[in-house]
DNA sequence: TCACGGTGAGCGAACAATCACTCATAATTG
DNA sequence: CAATTATGAGTGATTGTTCGCTCACCGTGA
């Protein structure tokens, strides 16, 4: 996890201070975009002033990675907790589907921000960001289908590594179906109005698809 | 397919002039996304005033709109090809694997255009344009999976909606995967530096997965 | 204890750049 | 010579960033 984006100051001020920024951040960011987020208007809903602002990151750009990066800590430490139990491969997965719906709807800043990761491709460093973002889930899914192969679980027939990237292309599908606007209207579309009343129903079937290509 | 975003005198000039708008809003809309777009630099490299761009279109979000119906329209045509051939539904998910990573180095920009929707936060804007977007392949593919289960060729305890879903998320996920930059970033750290050179392995991986995953 | 001065967080009005959009004028067309 | 189309400098609104200032706090020395 690369070096911090803000001033030394910003680590000073007191604690509940420092979230109430991040939190602002994070939502304006999720919400509105960076170009239309707006640094007086964050600086105003967190409490302080724009001149705190800019005392304690160098610029929009700053704040913006700052609040990702604290976005990126965050998702890390729900995923890890998922993977470090002892379960099988589709039991690991079963928990995952739910934990993204829970987490999405929870938390649905942080995936909105995530989202808007994915199209911001102008930035070295959000690309810097993004690497060690992917490589955490990346390098876990891999090895969970490898060590499922050689327990017998899983085919032998697949890569391990295209086939975590076919998972995770669903993961991250799902959660930004239940957290961001285009996406929620796309899930819509393809299941029916009431998709998000029916957690349950899609945890199954999502089972169900994952256990057929694998096994 | 809903109306038209400009005004009638963008249909009266000459054809050559009215592509050369369009292809150059595409080009720096996918490029720069919509905020960052310049009408007057639009206006300037297709080679018309400022002036002429507000007699074709009411505003920058028309010109938008304009550019994503012409893009959509793109994206529907060679996928309408695709689906009219008389193939069995893995024939054709393999065609349009194959077109999807011809399709995506071709028509760079209107990938990443269309990528650049998925996480636009206008919520105005994503409604006018997620139905038109994703309807089309929506039914399609929904419609190509109840038909093979009819033929016997797919399982009949899965929900033909939820899975055409699931399949057109890795389809999407693909697509972004050989066009925009943080998709081909997090492709690489699946699958190794060199999978944009291993088109007819990831074709027939993914063919194996579905397969799989289907019957 | 009190006065003093140094430090730096906090402030927000003002600045400066950007850019969507307009309009008076010119060119073109029929 | 109308009528239509094209032009691009100008306008106004927005917003990232700066800067001169205040003030609370702390250490020091008398």
């Amino acid at each position: 996890m690369s070096g911090q984006f803000h001033k030394d100051t910003f680590d000073r001020i007191p604690a509940e201070k420092r979230e109430r920024v991040i939190a602002t951040a994070v939502r304006e960011f999720a919400n509105r975009g960076f170009d239309n987020a707006n640094i007086n208007t964050i600086a105003e809903q967190a409490g302080i002033s724009v001149g705190s602002m800019y005392k304690y990151f160098d610029s929009k750009e700053s704040l913006f990675l700052t609040a990702i990066h604290y976005g990126i800590q965050t998702l890390d430490a729900v995923l890890s907790d998922v993977l470090a139990s002892t379960d099988g491969l589709l039991e690991k997965a079963e928990r995952i589907v739910r934990m993204i719906q829970k987490h999405s709807r929870e938390q649905r800043d942080l995936i909105r921000l995530y989202n808007e990761i994915t199209s911001e491709s102008n930035s070295e460093l959000v690309r810097k960001i993004s690497r060690e973002m992917e490589e955490v889930s990346s390098n876990a899914y891999s090895r969970l289908i490898s060590e499922a192969q050689t327990r017998g679980e899983v085919r032998r027939d697949l890569d391990p590594h295209l086939y975590a990237y076919f998972i995770d292309s669903l993961f991250m599908s799902m959660q930004f179906s239940y957290a961001c606007e285009y996406y929620q209207e796309r899930f819509r579309i393809y299941v029916g109005e009431d998709i998000f009343e029916r957690d349950e129903w899609v945890v199954r079937q999502f089972i169900g698809f994952l256990k057929a290509a694998l096994t």
